[in-house]
DNA sequence: TTTCTCTGTGTACGGTAGATACAGTTGTCG
DNA sequence: CGACAACTGTATCTACCGTACACAGAGAAA
């Protein structure tokens, strides 16, 4: 995987015959078929097959599928969003909430962010834009203001991926008829989130936690918010 | 993927040969490739040859590959741990620990777990060890409970994959050092944390903002902790 | 001993990513 | 204009992957 390839322009060739493809159109026919069917079935086969090229047309735009992959994930996330006027929690709560958004709108970006890859300008810039909230005077230090971010990212992550799992949720279900008497904390816990109904509020929940975590610390170190 | 076969006992048949092999020593071998060499590096034939055998002698004892990562996850997790005497607070610090340590010991173990997948009873099992702590006269709604030990769930597994990412950050200081001009506050953040040193605390500070907020929560609910 | 079941193996198939060689197109320069 | 160089997309090839299936041998039950 080239890091330079999410970083640097290519210079567009002069001479040879027109691309009748381009790096966009290839991503978009990716990400359409992820949306649909999932990133296991974005094979180079597939993708040149949607646009009615064979797969080693691909190559002449792409190294190969891990940027393919990296380019996808640019394009889904997305430009940093201009966040509201306000402190920093509010400003913090709604960035968080629009990640969240962004990996509800392409579940497999979850999958495909995990472990080591190249950061492409998007993804940081996601984090400028939260970090620019929580501004130098807040009291933390910059590795208390990367890991307050990366939390909240974090969190984003999880619930975005917990809500795509609706049929896990129901062979869970299955499971627990069968073996519950050995999970009692965990069966009460669910027994009751299904008696209680509401559970879309499970992303703004956890997220209030830590915002209010962080509340508490930035009071405890410059006695405001 | 089914389901029961990570949560039923096949009974061991009495006619025909020996196994020479069993669903263990498999998983073991598996996951000793899968640390080594990660998640990817493990195939049917790999495996096999790891044993000593061809690879369709697997599909003797697995269905397929799919309940292979599964049995590798719930070996590699382990049996969930016994959490020492404490209130809630000090039970879930510890137990996220242990998580977080579980992750890095078994880094593979991360990508292993996303997206939809049976559960097994380890994985539940953890789940419910957590749960036990955080009781019903906490003030928190079972759904509150459940959404409180995944946010921590979720911190252990995103700083364990951090951690794991050291030529990734490597790779990001070069582009920073390119673009970094596009980026101050993450620039100043990263400047910060390189001067300053201790970078092995990023665990532990997320989580203790997760049980403030948590915490500051109950206090708001029952007047206690 | 015969029979039946389970074991591990060999072969085969369709899928994947990717290297390489090649034919056709097209701009630039002599 | 003609020659050349650069660039395009295609066809072919290798090396894997997961896994379906048929089969020979092992070994306990009948």
């Amino acid at each position: 995987m080239s890091v330079e390839f999410l970083w640097g322009e290519r210079a567009a060739p002069t001479r040879g015959p027109k691309p009748a493809l381009s790096l966009a159109a290839i991503a978009d026919a990716a990400i359409a078929v992820a949306d649909a069917e999932g990133l296991a079935a974005v094979s180079m086969q597939r993708v040149a097959g949607e646009l009615g090229f064979t797969k080693m047309s691909l190559y002449r735009y792409l190294p190969g599928k891990a940027e393919l992959v990296a380019v996808m994930v640019e394009r889904a996330l997305g430009e940093p969003p201009e966040l509201r006027a306000g402190g920093w929690r509010e400003a913090l709560a709604e960035w968080s909430e629009l990640l969240y958004e962004a990996f509800l709108r392409h579940p497999w970006t979850i999958g495909a962010t995990v472990g080591s890859r190249p950061l492409g300008p998007r993804e940081l810039g996601w984090m400028e834009c939260a970090l620019a909230r929580l501004g130098r005077d807040c009291g933390l230090t910059g590795a208390e203001r990367l890991d307050a971010v990366a939390v909240l990212a974090g969190h984003a992550r999880m619930l975005a991926q917990q809500s795509d799992e609706a049929e896990m949720t129901a062979a869970m279900g299955e499971v627990m008829r069968q073996h519950g008497d050995r999970f009692p904390y965990l069966t009460a816990a669910m027994m009751e989130t299904a008696a209680e109904g509401g559970q879309n509020l499970a992303f703004a929940f956890g997220r209030d936690r830590i915002l209010d975590g962080l509340e508490s610390l930035i009071v405890r170190r410059i006695g405001r918010v």
